[in-house]
DNA sequence: GATTGACATGTCGTTGCTGACATGTCGCGG
DNA sequence: CCGCGACATGTCAGCAACGACATGTCAATC
């Protein structure tokens, strides 16, 4: 049931249409944190109303309907955020690929953390420029909303990409012993 | 339906009964990767056996099925992982708090980062020692299962742990400033 | 010889989630 | 003025997943 606390954190910055919110989770929050459909999102977004949790702040032209977090919403966002860390609810399709990387004969696994680097690297490069250009506008100002977020994802891919190079050269000393075995 | 290819993974290592297998979830597969409970496992093993992806190895003592996988099986994993890398199913309680911290109050958002930082720290510490005892039991021999996506974890605590006290430090220049500004 | 705890497998009702389908508006370029 | 793409909201069938419940074995401790 966390969705309802991302939206909850979502509509925390700014009122926000389903649409939007559904947009939101095209970034980089659905892209490692939690991903939704629009389709979710909306039924969601009723139920939350009923419970009082947000409310339609506005209706736009289009048939829109503006959220905005309540007082009950903000208490309920706060709850979970300071929550005991339990362990959550854990599913990334990547990261598992990962794990199991070595199921994989090590010519294909080669192949397979050299495209995993090569991908991080250009992830990297996309966000460097994205975050320092943040950094900028803002000068010495308030923290942007997911200026945090943001520097996660890019030590996240940093990370990986250093993971990959690791373990390719694992791989590499692994594979040079057996064929000297052999 | 990433799940069998989890399971697929796990027993592309070696045979494992379903009880095996619900408590490999329980380790690092289930803590960073996917999660799934033994009420999921069994009912996904039968169906995988009707398709030929997996078979019914041997029976033990308690009622134990062990299940190995079958040639139609490691096709099946190695399409996957080799699957063009499309966006898959992202899921993370944890990383969603992350993106969320900055909707709590300053102080309530330092109090929560350096309890991230402090829970990292001591993952890092429990784990580096188990890889190292891993390198050393095999010294040069082949690459344990698992030795990879170990890192790979190690890595990813090191990683939140730096972003955390860097996430401090920035929330208290900001802090700092809005003082100065009052 | 009884109880406890790890081993071991399952069902079932409810809720979460996805993909396909459905509907309509508004602004812009051709 | 027509069509297209972005905006905008929704339903529904079917599959995925979780928590509660159910059942039984085997080894060790008390």
């Amino acid at each position: 049931m966390s969705l309802r606390h991302a939206l909850l954190g979502l509509l925390s910055d700014a009122p926000a249409s389903g649409y939007d919110l559904s947009r939101a989770f095209e970034g980089d929050l659905g892209r490692y944190a939690w991903h939704a459909g629009h389709t979710r999102i909306y039924p969601e977004l009723v139920r939350m109303a009923d419970e009082g949790l947000v409310a339609v702040e506005s209706t736009g032209p289009r048939g829109r309907k503006s959220y905005a977090l309540t007082g009950d919403g903000l208490a309920e966002l706060r709850r979970w955020l300071l929550d005991p860390p339990e362990q959550g609810a854990v599913r990334n399709e990547t990261v598992l690929r990962m794990f199991l990387v070595q199921a994989l004969e090590p010519g294909d696994a080669r192949r397979y953390l050299e495209g995993v680097a090569e991908y991080c690297e250009a992830e990297v490069a996309r966000l460097r420029p994205v975050m320092a250009e943040l950094d900028e506008q803002e000068g010495t100002d308030a923290l942007p909303f997911g200026r945090l977020a943001g520097e996660y994802g890019l030590r996240q891919y940093e990370a990986v990409a250093a993971w990959a190079a690791w373990s390719l050269d694992r791989l590499e000393a692994s594979q040079g012993r057996d064929a000297r075995d052999a």
